[in-house]
DNA sequence: TTTGCTGCAAATAGTTTGCAGAGAC
DNA sequence: GTCTCTGCAAACTATTTGCAGCAAA
């Protein structure tokens, strides 16, 4: 939880030391990408809202999403059926398993990632930047209830 | 070479197997997938036919990517930006390399990864199906060529 | 001859943008 | 009071679909 909350208040002051104004919308959205349990959607975060402002816009999530990104405060995860979800709770590449039934997303271990990234640049002779690296499977709560 | 006419030839074997129809115009996309070289776009596919079949359409390059797609012979590469990029030379998972400058794909030979898949499978309790491991960075080239 | 394929145009889904008024600072 | 942000609607991009004619088998 407290660091639920480290993630909110380092991402609100962020903003405001760059010079963005903290509106009641905003602060809401970063509520959500700072704990992103479950890892939301856009849709998942204007529906979350929706209840709260009534008036609330798709738009403004976009262009909230937008400048987080641009801030380095949160991850996108792009799927390969188009569609993309967020993380500002660890806003760093790191591996992500998914569940192709529930869509369950987690977040493992692994260690030996590190020294693969040294390997690729070594072969390749790249200088890398940045990685993205996604299991797709079935989870044990779905495989267990396969019919 | 030999590998390429290959996989030309798996991938319209496979297509003649499963009741479809060989026309020019598939024929164009199965050999340009077949090649991939650099890793083809939708666009990149039609512009290349575009000139031996001035009518060609997108929506046919769609329509039979989706189709040698459900066939499981071509690769789907899915990036951040939301584009999307073709492999039917390689048509099963595999590490890419990709230069975020001049937007070269190189694909590297890493055997750690089979090892990584059993690590995350045990420690998730997931089935594991399919993965997507992707370093983003910039190729020797690009760093030389930086002003 | 039959059935699936193509080309065109329209439809769709996800995301972005222009603008005028509202609100944070 | 200034300047950014929001909500709305329209624009845009990538992809999919309906349909009529065409062509592979």
């Amino acid at each position: 939880m407290a660091e639920q909350k480290n993630r909110f208040e380092i991402i609100i002051r962020k903003l405001r030391e760059n010079g963005h104004k903290i509106t009641p919308q905003r602060m809401a959205i970063v509520t959500i990408l700072a704990e992103s349990a479950g890892h939301p959607s856009v849709e998942d975060i204007y529906e979350q809202i929706k209840s709260d402002f009534p008036t609330m816009s798709l738009a403004t999530v976009y262009r909230n999403i937008v400048l987080i990104k641009s801030l380095g405060e949160v991850l996108e995860l792009g799927f390969p059926d188009g569609s993309n979800r967020y993380d500002g709770n660890k806003p760093f590449p790191h591996p992500h398993v998914i569940c192709i039934k529930c869509k369950k997303i987690v977040d493992p271990d692994l260690d030996s990632l590190d020294e693969m990234k040294k390997e690729v640049a070594a072969e390749t002779n790249f200088k890398i930047l940045n990685h993205r690296l996604d299991f797709f499977g079935i989870c044990g709560n779905c495989m267990a209830e396969k019919v």
